[in-house]
DNA sequence: GTAATCACG
DNA sequence: ACGTACGTGATTACT
């Protein structure tokens, strides 16, 4: 066999560097695909191989942490431009029956070099394409390099290396380890270039004789010279530059062999792109133009007899729509080969959602997890979520419907019966997946979908399935005591008022106090008066009224937020199930709804009390542990501000040591009253800060507010540059972005309005700060989850508020839990400060936190 | 449905 | 001259 091997990137750079810029009309780039593929047609002409592999590096080896080293590390340096163009490339490659070759860790050289190496055990010949002169070390009997340059293609068999080269393909790796190379960081031997590298290697051969016999060698001093003093790089350049020859990958020729999968998507996808002449170039031209509307907008067949799920093939792709309601499945329908397939067959579900070896595509994977999870079933196969890659490819969008997702994604629905009018979008599910899933490759978010999000709806689903155990009893008593104290407080309003109103209602309070009762206005809202708890304190003194209007208040939420509020979702089992929705906030925080578990009561005492209604089971303790300053810790990170490292780094109290900067005296000077403001400064420089909002805050005069933000800056000068770069940048980008790539758009910063634009730069410095830090607890409760399983035990994460978390632990477990909660959310990930979590036991979250 | 208020990180 | 810190959700009153 023939096998020939692209080196995909470096083809695609040629085709996208060496054409002048084309789009179609919806503005897509398609010279690098016209290129490439053109590129492609020829050199199968010339070489006529019975198999083609096409290898690519995978770009972002891990979670990214480097690109944002102070945005300093532009990233991986391919041009948006080209970016586009990939996911349709490898798509349309795909269609065409070319196999792409990747491999976690290692690059599209060392693809090659495997195949080489393959060819050489088993007698078939390979052809490499590439523009790279590095790969023609790999040169040998079986394999030829077929070479695209500027001037025409050259194909370098051992002998024209030796003609041109005058050494063997292997001392080429010699040669390269004397000369070096800037382009890939191969250092070589400082002041020999390529005709004193070439020189020494055809005379000595290798760089290992050279320098075991460098005392002999007939060559002059000063070559000696500086063969001696660069020897550790020489040695070392000599393993870098030799191309791996050992990627674990499918090398078999003959799996390579090209089969036209789908031509008729191929025209399509041509014809979208208006790539009219690849279709001739590709031989494509006799297959039938489907009258594009009419057919692509016919129902498939829908198939309601069950379909036998052990017939699925392995590997396939199941585009699947689930009702479930009230932990009940209801119905479900799915799309495989073309066919739609519906039932409500719970045996044949749940044989689905035990096959490890296909595919599954769908969306609210949470529900699917938790459907498992109650059935005590491992769910493996999710692939993607429509909803979640919506969500990360537009954070700020509030409708993720299928119905919305077409319309945006420009996927036109087939015309259904009545009846069948459900399952529309299911018939178009493979192309709205296709697309959200090139946009998420496109934005390098792959990871972040699948490997934390959708990682991270199945924590999620198990939290909601465990519900957090209450105090039923409890909460109604304290509920019981509130109400009498309304009821008294309510009365001795209306004496002082001489009149009965209704407290709850902010303009008839309004009228009383500022009307009536003649207090001064301290503020006003759209309608009328404004009666918030800043405005009320400040009228304390002022009458006796307003105490008691301010303790009603918080009496009042007490009762009819939590315990009204609590008691009415408390389930069957006695225990609360929150929903953590996972597309709701626009900085990748999660939110907990019905009820919202995440604003429990905490900062007063009198509210404080509510969490000694929260409590674990029966023969179990509760494990809570939060990060210590996690926003902080991750702006010293990301902004690389030297000075704040070094604290985080020494354990310091931050507030107090910013204290100390900003005001500008030893530490052991810093009173509790310059802490305080030292630590609203920090929040304020956290969400982007303006001197007025920070002076109001603190209630200092809005200059000496000024002074502080200066100061904090001229100390933190990593922040300063940070904060300006960040906004720049954002302006140029149109988003903002976390350590983990996940987007904000902020479409405000180009508003002519100067307070929309003003809050688009305070987003702009603040999301990637909040972002990260929601990153990072997502990806330490992915692993404790992970952990908790894999150590067989019985405790399970139950809730999580931000920057906390709590688990449910049988109080054997307790210790064990504790110290693994604590590391995995220290370890979660590695930033240049330590991050710290505390965690403690108790039997209720009052006793848990602290 | 929106505004005002207040609970949380 | 402008208006004033980031992100949420629940309750209540009222249009």
């Amino acid at each position: 066999m023939r096998i020939l091997v692209v080196d995909g990137n470096s083809i695609v750079n040629r085709a996208f560097y060496g054409i002048r810029p084309l789009t179609n009309k919806d503005g897509q780039f398609t010279h690098a695909i016209y290129g490439f593929l053109t590129m492609l047609g020829k050199i199968e002409r010339e070489e006529n191989p019975d198999a083609v592999a096409i290898a690519f590096d995978l770009k972002a080896p891990t979670f990214r942490h480097k690109a944002y080293d102070g945005y300093k590390a532009n990233r991986k340096g391919m041009p948006p431009e080209l970016a586009s163009q990939m996911p349709v490339l490898k798509e349309l490659l795909g269609l065409l029956g070319y196999r792409i070759v990747t491999c976690e860790g290692y690059e599209a050289d060392d693809i090659l070099g495997t195949f080489a190496d393959a060819c050489e055990h088993n007698a078939d010949e390979c052809v490499i394409a590439t523009g790279d002169r590095d790969s023609l070390q790999l040169v040998s009997a079986e394999t030829v390099v077929h070479l695209c340059t500027n001037k025409g293609d050259i194909r370098y068999t051992p002998e024209k290396i030796m003609e041109d080269y005058g050494v063997t393909p292997a001392e080429l790796i010699e040669i390269k380890a004397i000369q070096g190379d800037t382009s890939d960081n191969i250092p070589g031997v400082a002041g020999i270039g390529p005709k004193g590298a070439g020189d020494l290697i055809q005379k000595y051969h290798s760089v290992q004789y050279i320098y075991d016999h460098i005392d002999e060698l007939e060559i002059k001093d000063g070559v000696r010279k500086k063969l001696i003093a660069s020897k550790e790089n020489a040695l070392l350049s000599r393993m870098l530059g030799e191309i791996v020859r050992n990627a674990p990958i499918d090398t078999e020729a003959s799996h390579y062999i090209v089969r036209a999968e789908n031509p008729q998507k191929c025209v399509e996808l041509m014809t979208k792109l208006e790539l009219f002449s690849l279709i001739e170039k590709f031989n494509l031209t006799d297959i039938p133009q489907v009258a594009s509307n009419e057919a692509e907008n016919k129902m498939p067949e829908i198939v309601d007899d069950i379909i036998l799920i052990e017939n699925i093939k392995p590997g396939a792709t199941v585009y699947l729509k689930v009702e479930i309601s009230k932990y009940e499945l209801k119905s479900y329908a799915f799309l495989y080969y073309g066919k739609l397939y519906r039932s409500n067959d719970e045996n044949a579900f749940q044989a689905l959602l035990q096959r490890q070896d296909i595919r599954i595509y769908t969306r609210g994977s949470k529900a699917l997890f938790a459907y498992a999870d109650r059935h005590d079933m491992e769910l493996t196969s999710i692939s993607f979520d429509v909803e979640l890659a919506a969500y990360l490819l537009q954070p700020s969008e509030k409708d993720y419907s299928d119905e919305n997702l077409c319309g945006m994604h420009e996927v036109a629905l087939p015309e259904a019966s009545e009846e069948d009018k459900h399952l529309r979008v299911l018939a178009v599910y493979d192309r709205l997946c296709e697309k959200l899933e090139n946009e998420i490759k496109a934005n390098e978010q792959e990871k972040l979908l699948r490997e934390m999000e959708i990682p991270l709806a199945k924590v999620l689903a198990k939290m909601e399935n465990s519900g957090f155990a209450v105090d039923r009893q409890g909460i109604a008593d304290y509920g019981t005591m509130l109400s009498q104290q309304i009821g008294e407080l309510e009365q001795a309003i209306y004496r002082e008022a001489n009149q009965e109103f209704n407290i709850n209602s902010p303009k008839q309070l309004g009228k009383v106090l500022f009307d009536d009762m003649k207090l001064p206005v301290k503020k006003k809202t759209k309608s009328g008066y404004s009666t918030n708890a800043e405005v009320l304190e400040s009228l304390r003194y002022d009458n006796p009224i307003v105490e008691m209007v301010l303790q009603y208040r918080t009496l009042a939420k007490l009762n009819s937020t939590y315990c009204e509020g609590l008691l009415k979702v408390i389930g069957d089992d006695g225990r609360i199930h929150s929903s953590f929705n996972q597309t709701e906030t626009r900085t990748g925080r999660i939110s907990s709804t019905e009820p919202n578990l995440q604003n429990i009561p905490v900062r007063t005492e009198l509210g404080r009390e509510m969490r000694k209604f929260f409590c674990a089971k029966e023969g179990c303790v509760l494990v809570d542990a939060d990060y210590s300053q996690i926003e902080l810790r991750v702006l010293a990170h990301i902004a690389n501000d030297a000075n704040m490292i070094a604290a985080f780094r020494n354990n310091d109290d931050i507030h107090a040591i910013t204290a100390s900067q900003v005001f500008n005296m030893p530490l052991g000077m810093v009173t509790p009253l310059m802490r305080s403001r030292a630590k609203a400064v920090n929040f304020g420089i956290v969400y982007g800060i303006g001197a007025f909002s920070l002076a109001k805050d603190i209630g200092v005069s809005n200059k000496e507010a000024k002074h502080y933000i200066e100061s904090y800056l001229a100390h933190y000068s990593g922040v300063d540059r940070y904060m300006e770069k960040v906004v720049e940048r954002a302006k140029l980008d149109g988003y903002v972005e976390t350590m983990f790539g996940r987007r904000r758009y902020l479409p405000e910063l180009s508003s002519g309005k100067h307070m929309l634009r003003a809050f688009g730069e305070r987003v702009a410095r603040n999301m990637p700060i909040q972002g990260t830090a929601a990153d990072i607890i997502k990806i330490a409760m992915i692993r404790v989850d992970n952990r908790l399983q894999a150590e067989n035990l019985r405790a399970r994460l139950i809730l999580q508020v931000h920057d906390e978390l709590i688990v449910e632990a049988p109080e054997e477990e307790s210790e064990q839990v504790r110290q693994l909660l604590q590391e995995e959310m220290e370890n979660a990930v590695s930033l240049s400060v330590p991050l710290t979590a505390d965690a403690a036991i108790g039997k209720t979250w009052y006793d848990a936190k602290g």
